[in-house]
RNA sequence: GGGGAUAUAGUUCAGCUGGGAGAACGCCUGCUUUGCAAGCAGGAGGUCGCCGGUUCGAGUCCGGCUAUCUCCA
């Protein structure tokens, strides 16, 4: 039996013995900006293909990662109820970039399957494009493929890209295997066409021959090449003669570990167990490259699976965290392959295990919202439930629909799916009004110059160069330079800003972001762009903040492996002008010793100003030096290593200081958590620090001044001072208590009465709102039934008035009614309810007026009708 | 990128149409008890996420921002 790594190295192989460099996986996060995550083998390859960028090789050969899952490639919704749709996956290629094209793509092809593998030639079949001669005729007479076993199919199947709408693209042909009879799932329909499972396919051989414009027509590419895919899962399901995906050696494993969990069959469970192995992969897969469960983009849709995941585990009978144990048998599986898996194996279950945590706690306020719901139906005596209501639940809440129509079941109720349905649609449409990524391939580039874009900023920060391209996207205007100094937003680092300057036209360029096709500079443009040399040059003091940042991160992170310990990585860094951010792996909150001794050992390097060097180095010797490098991160042959003395050396390509001593100054502003078992420390370099420094010292200097006191003893004399107001404040209160009940007999003899209402205006001389109300409970207490008092003062100038009426009268004349009529004399507003209402003004003189016409409203207003 | 929700004491939360910042648990002090979530008395702890607006008055209303949760792309 060939195992899954056997087939993986066989196939390398072949394809290097045919003069093929094997290239290592790129990550799944992929450089294209325009796709979520890396969806096949020639993703890494895709510049080559637009023959914009030149290959370093004319052949090549990989065994991909990819993860189809959102967007247009998603195969979220196949997973578990097909033998061979997967979320993550390995993706066996051989690439050629204008050199060898159909016959020996198809005749290796062929080759491989059937002399290597020895896989039975009557089994299989092949598809061509319905226009393609070409390959037709390779099959049937060098192949000698009988023409019963070639299908000529349309465009739906057979024809590939062009991604984005624009560039190259091309027809392909695909090789099916015949699982047999048994595998017929369509019983009598089945047929290459259908996506039945009996006949798999195996390999997909893509012929980019055109190059399409936005426009839809189709020029012959100029480097047309071979981009072929092989799904290592389904060729050792073939090849293991297995009934799925899932029990090749690349899956079991996992299956085995659940069945020992859940105690329950794979085969009366297939679907659930399916699920969960899959999920599980690439959540380790992903996860293992510092893409973390979060609420957006690829973090999201991390976050979606894992739920999904968990939701089959539960059906399984699971309900509390359970996940991240199968992270273990994953890790054996991919571990060998791709080493970040294994290095990162026990923060990725850490990761899942808390990501598990908080699906639970979000379940638990779901199912409290629902018992509202329900409550609700049953006061009204209804037996189905509303689809809006039931939609917020889902949509706000994020409890998960499969799992909300058991439980309403359950309980005997039915859904609103009509009601339910509308809302989602409803919600859709408002999302898709909206998208980013609808615009790409909108707008067309103006191409000056067709070639490389090379960045020489590390040297220069100005240049004289050449347009290659550019593009005009609304307001703002994105540029291509043959040379550039301008660095592109990568690492972490943000992109430069700084003017792009043509004879009598300007481009103020506020970022720089990568693509294939070279540092793109955006900015707003002034006159109109001319095909001529320009002068761009990079903000200068902007530039060097940022080196100071950078230079700073690397200090940084030496200082914290240094206090902390060796298990501190980076998992991630912001390094702006103004600011920088370290994210990296440590279980626990740092204390404010550890932190101060970091902040000290970075200004020490700082202070012996020592020199920083860089080198380039083919990557292997690079790794020999023993430089830290980021897993997940793809780079390329040749590396730059950034060494800060002994004391750091890392793979970088960001643009740094040429010494220490540049960075000035160095503080830590924050620290603070952003996922379990990651820490974030906040900090700022240079002249930043230097007036956060001053700013602070001034604050001091201004708060002893206003204390009066020396800057060493401002401390205390704070401590003094709260301590004295606490005192202060009680004292006071009792004070006024015994000021209060010293004024009632006197103030009690303003108390009028009319028809067995007792009427107590009264306007006191000292207090705040506060007084003012506690004088009225001592008046409440001495007043017991059919009163209205009116309690005025004047707080800082402005008049304050409460009032409060008792129970018995409160249904015949109003508080709140009292109080906007005193509201009436004093310029203001008032409200309450009918036993106590205030109100305020802006003139006091209003108050006398009002409270000596009192009488007469309460006499005007107060009815006695029930 | 868009929609919805949340942000109040160390923690979990309450705070009805704007009108005296609260509960429970935890913490501190004292007493009483010495045993299973002990009891009693007292106490500390809050820029009500941040900024702006409306108002006589904003935790509450409006706008913006940030963070978290969630659905959709």
């Amino acid at each position: 039996m060939r195992t899954g790594k056997e087939l993986r190295n066989i196939f390398l192989e072949y394809f290097k013995e045919r003069e093929h460099t094997i290239v290592k996986s790129a990550p799944l996060v992929p450089a294209d900006p325009t796709l979520l995550f890396t969806v096949a083998g020639m993703v890494q390859f895709k510049p080559y293909f637009a023959g914009i960028v030149g290959p370093p090789y004319k052949r090549a050969t990989s065994c991909q990662k990819c993860l189809r899952v959102g967007g247009k490639a998603s195969d979220l919704e196949n997973v578990g109820k097909t033998i061979r749709h997967h979320t993550f996956f390995e993706m066996l290629g051989n690439f050629s970039f204008g050199d060898y094209f159909k016959r020996e793509a198809i005749t290796w092809a062929w080759e491989f399957l059937t002399e290597v593998l020895e896989i039975d030639k009557e089994k299989m079949y092949v598809t061509v494009h319905e226009s393609d001669n070409e390959a037709y005729g390779i099959w049937k007479n060098e192949v000698g493929l009988e023409s019963n076993k070639i299908f000529k199919l349309g465009d739906k199947s057979n024809f590939w890209g062009p991604a984005g709408g624009q560039g190259a693209c091309g027809p392909s042909s695909e090789i099916f295997y015949d699982l047999g009879k048994e595998f017929d799932n369509m019983p009598g329909k089945c047929t290459i066409e259908n996506d039945c499972n009996r006949f798999i396919e195996v390999w997909n051989l893509v012929f980019p021959q055109f190059d399409q414009s936005v426009d839809g027509t189709r020029k012959p590419l100029k480097n047309r090449g071979i981009d072929t895919g092989m799904g290592l899962e389904r060729l050792a399901m073939v090849m293991q003669g297995k009934k799925s995906n899932y029990e090749t050696d690349l899956f079991y494993p996992i299956i085995e570990e659940l069945v020992s969990i859940t105690n329950k069959s794979y085969d009366e469970n297939l679907v659930e167990m399916r699920i969960v192995a899959d999920h599980i992969r690439a959540l380790v897969a992903t996860i293992s490259e510092s893409i973390y469960p979060s609420n957006e983009g690829r973090g999201y849709v991390l976050r979606r699976i894992l739920r999904r995941a968990v939701r089959q585990l539960n059906i399984l009978g699971i309900d509390e965290p359970t996940l991240y144990k199968l992270v273990s048998p994953v890790v054996d599986i991919l571990g060998d392959t791709y080493p970040e898996i294994k290095e990162k194996a026990s923060q990725t279950s850490m990761i899942i295990k808390s990501e598990e945590e908080k699906f639970f706690k979000s379940l638990k306020k779901g199912l409290f919202y629902y018992e509202g719901i329900k409550k609700e139906a049953e006061k009204e005596n209804k037996k189905i439930l509303d689809g809006k209501s039931l939609f917020i639940l889902y949509d706000t809440y994020g409890f998960p629909i499969d799992l909300l129509e058991i439980i309403v079941e359950d309980d005997g109720f039915g859904i609103d799916k009509k009601g339910f349905e509308e809302e989602l649609i409803s919600a859709k449409e408002k999302a898709k009004r909206s998208s980013k990524f609808k615009e790409e391939g909108k707008y067309q580039w103006i191409y000056f110059n067709k070639g490389e874009s090379r960045f020489i900023g590390y040297d220069k920060i100005s240049v004289r160069s050449r347009i290659n391209a550019y593009r005009i996207r609304g307001k703002t205007v994105d540029i291509i330079l043959e040379e550039t100094p301008f660095y592109a937003e990568s690492g972490g680092q943000i992109g430069d800003s700084g003017k792009i300057a043509g004879s009598d036209w300007y481009i103020d360029v506020s970022d720089t972001q990568k693509s294939p096709m070279g540092n793109i500079h955006m900015g707003t443009l002034h006159g109109e762009i001319k095909d001529e040399e320009v002068f761009a040059e990079v903000d200068e003091k902007k530039r060097f903040d940022i080196a100071r940042n950078h230079t700073a991160t690397h200090l940084l992170h030496a200082a914290l492996r240094k206090v902390l310990g060796e298990h501190v990585h980076q998992e991630g860094s912001f390094v702006g002008d103004k600011k920088m951010r370290f994210d990296f792996s440590h279980p626990l909150p740092m204390t404010r010793e550890e932190l101060d001794e970091v902040e000290t050992i970075v200004n020490e390097k700082i202070l012996s100003n020592m020199p920083i060097e860089v080198v380039e180095l083919p990557i292997e010797e690079a790794k020999k030096t023993g430089a830290m490098s980021l897993f997940g991160e793809k780079y390329g042959e040749i590396v730059r290593v950034v060494s800060i003395g002994d004391f750091s050396r890392e793979f970088c390509g960001g643009t740094h200081l040429s010494n220490t001593g540049e960075i000035g100054l160095f503080r830590i502003i924050s620290e603070s958590a952003v996922a379990s078992g990651i820490r974030r420390v906040e900090c700022i370099t240079g002249f930043h620090a230097y007036e956060k420094a001053r700013g602070d010292e001034e604050l001091v200097k201004s708060i002893s001044s206003i204390l009066s006191t020396p800057v060493d003893k401002a401390e205390d004399s704070v401590i003094k001072l709260l301590n004295e107001n606490n005192r202060l404040k009680k004292s006071n209160e009792k004070l006024e208590y015994k000021l209060i009940n010293a004024i009632m007999p006197k103030a009690m003899e303003n108390i009028g009465s009319f028809n067995g209402i007792k009427i107590f205006p009264y306007k006191l001389d000292f207090g705040d709102k506060e007084t003012t109300k506690r004088f009225m409970d001592v008046v409440k207490e001495k007043l017991t039934d059919s009163y209205v008092t009116v309690i005025a003062n004047v707080i800082e100038n402005r008049p304050y008035v409460v009032v409060r009426v008792s129970d018995d009268l409160k249904k015949n004349i109003g508080a709140k009614r009292i109080a906007k009529f005193i509201a009436g004399h004093i310029k203001g507003g008032g409200g309450g309810n009918d036993e106590m209402a205030e109100c305020g003004g802006k003139t006091p003189e209003g108050i006398d007026t009002a409270l000596n016409e009192l009488f007469k409203f309460i006499m005007e207003n107060i009815h006695y009708d029930k």
